[in-house]
DNA sequence: ACCTGAACACCGTTCAAGT
DNA sequence: ACCTGAACACCGTTCAAGT
């Protein structure tokens, strides 16, 4: 009865898309997935993934942490409903007619989406969890912003993965570098490790890493940088992808 | 005596440079980190950063778990020292003096390293990694090759970024469309996936995977279509550096 | 069929003890 | 100062029991 064939959808994917039919017979349910899903978001939102433990979660809920196992055969399926949920996106609004300008709004959407959830970040990755509704309502709008460009599914494919990961890395940076600035190493340290870091050795880092241009010394402008160099990154992809198309247009 | 004032360096990087001094007094010791690291690598190759624990780790030395807390102050400690480790990295011989072949170079260097390590994607980012041995080296090799290049050492580094990102990523694909591969629905399951991915819900997405261009039916041609992808990606953003390196050349 | 309390196996880490 | 055995707090998960 658990197992409904080779052909069965991952129960998993069942309970995201609301296809899971709960039990007929038996005593009424105290909970449903959507409430115990959007209690993990929270205290995951709070207080980092580390803090999601099945015991936290249920008794946020006012249950035992058993209870849980009624609704969520493990903790990873719990992870996964977490990630896959539509509950964590925030509304993506209508997107610019001008791909160009399309592509970024969804660039920056995901990025917001990152920063809204940073242990997104941290959920360990499943092949399923692009069919999973949260990712699967992303990359149709992402998709649809790409109608006029002259490009192969599969290649419409590759950009969004390139987005969606170049926007993950990014958030992850702003973070590091949020964590390092308390770092803040003296100039003893500094000294330390110009000692390893020589100019005979790296010759191309060490003048940055003495200029204060490297990791160790991101003081001042940290933040502002980070911002500067995704809008970098993305426009040299969206340059790529335009020549791209212009080539394309030129020989059809 | 454990904390040198404000100014030192974090300890896991002295260790990692070899700057830490082992005590003098007191019997010798059975073990050093580059054993605990290298024995910590071997179990993670073999079998997933999961399978490293304290226990594991000293034993395939032939010392109890509490023996390495002689030497790591924490697991994740340890954990860090594995990921900065020269150890994992395979050599980087000479790149292309042309930087649109060195860049590629470059950026297979780095996917191979995360195939050859795929526990390297799940270690827990730390803001000190790029200041580690392993990460100091590639860095400085990326930079060298983008030295013809027209750009700031700021945005050579957000290429770096990219391109770190960008690979690692990709062999993230690769190992989850791996892990979907044996997932294999049948047509049971994706008759049931249409009914709620819809093309009135989702119109770019939903002719996609009843095409079997989506997620779900990788069956064939999967690995090659990572490999094409990886290398459209690549040029875009190549693409994208040589036009901005031109505009600056016809300006500058 | 639901929820619960007790129990199990397994973590990372602390501590007091031996040498 | 090294290594060890015992112990602690905390996990995820199983199971038998109550309703």
């Amino acid at each position: 009865m658990t197992e409904r064939g080779e052909g069965a959808l991952p129960r998993v994917l069942e309970i995201a898309w609301g296809l899971h039919e709960p039990p007929q017979r038996g005593p009424a349910r105290g909970l449903d997935h959507e409430r115990i899903v959007r209690a993990a978001i929270e205290i995951a939102d709070r207080d980092g993934l580390g803090a999601v433990t099945m015991k936290r979660v249920a008794e946020s809920l006012g249950f035992t942490t058993m209870s849980l196992y009624r609704y969520v055969a493990t903790k990873d399926e719990l992870l996964l409903l977490m990630q896959g949920s539509e509950e964590a996106v925030p509304p993506l609004g209508p997107l610019d007619d001008d791909w160009r300008v399309g592509l970024r709004q969804w660039a920056d959407h995901v990025r917001a989406l990152y920063r809204l959830h940073p242990w997104l970040l941290e959920v360990p990755p499943s092949e399923i969890s692009v069919l999973m509704p949260a990712s699967v309502a992303l990359v149709d709008a992402g998709l649809g912003v790409m109608l006029p460009l002259r490009l192969t599914d599969q290649e419409r494919m590759a950009v969004i993965l390139s987005l969606t990961t170049y926007a993950s890395s990014y958030v992850a940076l702003e973070r590091d570098l949020a964590a390092a600035g308390q770092l803040e190493f003296g100039s003893d340290a500094m000294r330390r490790l110009g000692g390893v870091i020589t100019p005979e050795r790296f010759p191309h880092l060490a003048p940055l890493l003495a200029g204060g241009g490297y990791a160790g010394a991101p003081a001042e402008g940290a933040g502002g940088d980070v911002e500067v160099e995704f809008a970098f990154g993305l426009d040299r992809l969206l340059d790529g992808l335009e020549r791209l198309h212009d080539e394309r247009a030129g020989s059809g």
